[in-house]
DNA sequence: CGGGCTATTGAGGATTATCAACTGGTGTGG
DNA sequence: CCACACCAGTTGATAATCCTCAATAGCCCG
């Protein structure tokens, strides 16, 4: 694991920080080491479509298919003391190498990747085709689980996030966000603000989003 | 290479073989050798959500959340004369002891995960928040470009594809997908009928899920 | 021939997007 | 320190899209 550890190439990424400039040759693989990375991409003008929130310890892999532009952007994560988010990167022919090399690295890798996968799957059914608030009780759990949690507030979802994230996640529009977020408010599920969203009545907010009845 | 084949298990499923009783421990990791196959979930009695549609030559992972019931579902690939698809698997500690030996496969199996990722966020990206007609043109050019196509009709999405499946995948219903598929046809754009589309007009199509102008 | 499946079409209604005006918090610079 | 711009969020009216429900037609199969 030490091997590991000392093959990333490692580096603190100033705010606001573009890694498009970086391209690395075919794929690039990668672990966050601490804060949280939105991971988007322009789709027109100054809109742009969340693909991905990635926290401290996510694996990712990104390629750099032929289109160009803007793919990939870091931000600070301005809850936790405003600290900058590390980003631990190699590229693939590398991984490869250590892949083959450490056992235990492969395996966490391979759970890794079925985990993201099943992930992805899941995120396709409930954001595909329910109702908005349905999508959104669905994000908020989906958030949650991601973070560590801060220790005074363990349902906080632990980074910044906008209405307009929200949104750009679900499909929805901002205000839709924003009048599906205030029912929940009435309804006491959650707390919010500008920037954060708290989880109050958690059971509550998973029957808001059931594949299937009992 | 040699070593890669033989250290697949092999079978020809019967039509409407499951896949879920050959649980595996941990992941399932697999290629399709022949057919297509739906990979879906039900989501409340007789409805499913299509999550994706693999073709000859795909990779693909698959893990066994907690959740149980039926997961995959392999059918018969009723265009290609009635062939029955064909599935080679092994379960994740035999992966990836293959993968330390056979750097081939290592570099094949990288670029595979890599492109897959991209895939399911650039279907993210179109499926996300976009109009019905955006939606079904981006969904027949991305069934359109994962088959081989018959050497006859090359146009022809390689496999049984119906309204209700289509619109399973787009997050749309069943009437939704057929009025737009009718109004597709009308400007000349495609061609279909019980279980296939042709596209006639590519370009046409590909202007209706543009996400930036120039 | 009848039943089930795939697809089509229509009318009506619910949901959500769009457009717009407005509030209050945050940071900046004079 | 205050004025200012800007950003995140709220709220309302209106319009468009898409879903729901329903009826029907054609195809495939036993």
């Amino acid at each position: 694991m030490d091997d590991f550890q000392s093959s990333f190439s490692s580096r603190n990424m100033e705010e606001g920080h573009e890694l498009s400039p970086l391209a690395l040759n075919q794929g690039l693989f990668g672990i966050v080491a601490a804060g949280a990375l939105k991971v988007f991409r322009y789709v027109k003008d100054d809109q742009f479509a969340i693909l991905d929130i990635l926290v401290e310890g996510d694996f990712f892999h990104y390629g750099f298919p032929d289109a160009p532009g803007v793919r990939m952007f870091v931000y600070p994560d301005q809850i936790q003391a405003m600290t900058t988010s590390c980003l631990l990167y190699m590229d693939s022919t590398k991984l490869q190498e250590l892949l083959r090399r450490d056992a235990d690295l492969s395996s966490t890798y391979l759970d890794s990747m079925t985990g993201k996968l099943n992930q992805l799957h899941e995120r396709f059914i409930h954001l595909g085709s329910y109702a908005a608030d349905h999508k959104l009780a669905y994000l908020l759990e989906f958030l949650h689980s991601k973070g560590p949690g801060k220790a005074d507030y363990p349902d906080l979802i632990p980074f910044n996030i906008t209405r307009k994230d929200l949104a750009s996640l679900a499909g929805l529009t901002l205000e839709t966000a924003s009048r599906i977020l205030a029912s929940f408010e009435r309804s006491g599920l959650i707390r919010s603000g500008r920037g954060w969203v708290e989880i109050l009545d958690y059971p509550g907010l998973s029957k808001l989003c059931r594949t299937e009845e009992l």
